[in-house]
DNA sequence: ACCCGCTACGTTATCGATAACAATTCCGGG
DNA sequence: CCCGGAATTGTTATCGATAACGTAGCGGGT
């Protein structure tokens, strides 16, 4: 048919610029009219609408942002997507984010500074209004980018030694040894740590500090640790360390394990294996997974505050932002988060 | 300090003009030296990375996609955050999508289609290259939007009766009426079914009507269902919900869940209440999750390709990509992955 | 009648990069 | 010594929105 296009033609998207026409308007009103907040009259703002609605106009973000100098989005960082602590703190921070009009934008590091280094200049890239990241180890270059970057830096989940700016967490140190004691004061004496070979993940590693820490401060018999599989280590890894521990040290009485993932794989093996939890071994995780309170036995761990931790991250930088915007910079600020441990049956 | 500048002033990021007036070429040679492929003589590129060093220069992604109508991502919508299924769904595109330049943006519905509808077009304002959904099933609005973006859809998870283009996935119904003939092949015939309360979830009503459609065929006894709880169902609704069903239906034999979470929280449940699995009750779930594996006794389940879905969407959606930039569009495809009992110790 | 001030809208310049095209350099061959 | 063509670099226009400022119209106070 005449005057019909081209089969292959592609038609370019409406702009701005055609609902204006659409409407018998300036491109100026049109974008006023699609911000609340702005003076507009009701009756010019309706057909404006109409024309959106006929030509099925979205708003180009990209462009508005380019002029306004505001993306409208905050950047986060978390070591996995499939963990349910760190998507916690994901949700802490949308909620926190969400009468702003900011949207999160999430990037997975799988517990790799070097793959953190490549997801901050990424997100650089695209001009975050702010950047959370988990922990407070980088790459040099990747910590230089997050100082130069000229926007909030909230460093969660730890308290660095040296921050770069903000941090909202607390000691995994602390919280491990904290557990330690727990498990010294229900009669336990040889405690085991289980956790991953490396330290790629960092809080991990400060966990298995805390433990070798207050094993020394309480005087108990040297430590018992075993390293098993890259970090993060799964289930499965939990219930292989187990046995691996128990033919090992066959006098054990507890073990901690670095997360409740493996706490949970290490529970099951020994289900399987006849062996009671807690009357032959005691084991206690970390982090108070769903997991941990429906298993049976329920497992011991210890909670940390995952949600508050992304919320109050959250507060944190939209003050940060709006102090940005006003010129007036907001100083540094640390927010330490609560820990406990939870006492269940398997310790 | 004379010339030093006021304590409150921000000095704005470097631009590409900038980093062109220290290495003295034009912006456009900067331009092309931070793209490879560009023909550029290798002396004049090292002035331009020193440059770029020196002053800390980051690309600005959202002025260069603007007018190079590339914004160089791709959007995803899954369900839940904290589910590895999806998150192995995302695992699978990403990888998909690491060669070709293009980052993954995901946003999570929380099994809304309101939810849905509000993030497809947040989605769009940012002028994905593609887009993912989970699932057949949108609003209106949002099914209108994805007609209308002009860019390459892709639904997974599901085979809809009526596809917007594209899709990758199976039918749960089936899948689910797969696993009412195992347990049937393994002689259980009073076999119900657990799920939540609405249909919020299509996916989990697709295999409840699924389950129904095989209990029928196979001439079983009248259907079981206990409906508790808002989709998703957690573990321990799961728990409480076998719990229910042994009371209202003390003859059952077998139940399968809606996904291995609930169906986790069941096993976990019977363990506490010495209902031995699945000589007392079997119980079966959905989707192979790493707890299903792991726990004990190890969980009955669907596998599917969860990781597959993803990198063949993503495969799919390359193509379709270079299809539409060649200005020829890619004929509307759906992919079907498969899916198997497991059988292990539940059922 | 005049001025003020407010609302509603239009104009122009600009954000920071890249596409498209133009210009220059450099080289070997005739 | 000049020429053609590839390699390299510069110029200009443009992407699609918004900020900043300008202007028209209207009503009310003195």
């Amino acid at each position: 048919m005449p005057g019909s296009p081209p089969p292959n033609s592609k038609v370019p998207p409406p702009t701005m610029a055609d609902v204006a026409r659409h409407a018998r308007v300036s491109a100026m009103t049109v974008s006023r009219a699609l911000k609340d907040g702005a003076s507009i009259a009701p009756a010019t703002r309706q057909r404006i609408m109409k024309a959106v609605e006929e030509l099925g106009y979205v708003l180009d973000q990209s462009a508005g942002s380019l002029s306004s100098k505001r993306t409208g989005f905050v950047a986060a960082l978390v070591p996995s997507i499939n963990n349910s602590n760190f998507a916690d703190t994901a949700r802490g921070l949308t909620d926190a984010l969400a009468g702003s009009g900011l949207q999160l934008l999430l990037g997975y590091t799988g517990y790799s500074v070097d793959k953190e280094e490549e997801l901050i200049e990424a997100m650089l890239r695209r001009r975050p209004e702010a950047i959370v990241v988990t922990g407070g180890r980088h790459t040099p270059r990747g910590r230089k980018l997050l100082e130069q970057s000229g926007i909030p830096v909230v460093e969660t989940w730890d308290l660095p030694r040296s921050p770069v700016r903000h941090v909202v967490g607390f000691s995994n140190a602390e919280a491990s040894a904290a557990l330690v004691k727990y498990l010294h004061g229900k009669g336990y004496r040889r405690i085991a740590f289980i956790g991953g070979t490396s330290n790629r993940d960092t809080r991990g590693a400060d966990r298995r500090a805390g433990y070798e820490a207050a094993i020394a401060e309480l005087r108990l018999p040297a430590s018992r640790i075993i390293s098993f599989g890259e970090p993060p280590i799964s289930m499965q890894q939990g219930g292989e360390a187990i046995v691996r521990l128990i033919e090992q040290w066959p006098e054990v009485e507890a073990a901690i394990c670095v997360s409740d993932l493996s706490a949970f794989g290490a529970v099951m093996e020994c289900h399987r294996r006849n062996w009671p939890v807690p009357q032959r071994i005691a084991i206690a995780g970390f982090g108070d997974f769903e997991v941990a309170s429906c298993c049976y036995p329920a497992i011991t761990t210890v909670g940390v505050h995952c949600y508050d931790i992304g919320n109050r991250a959250g507060d944190l930088l939209l003050r940060a932002i709006e102090g940005e915007r006003l010129g007036r910079p907001v100083a540094s600020e640390t927010i330490i988060t609560n820990y406990g441990v939870i006492a269940r049956e398997s310790a």
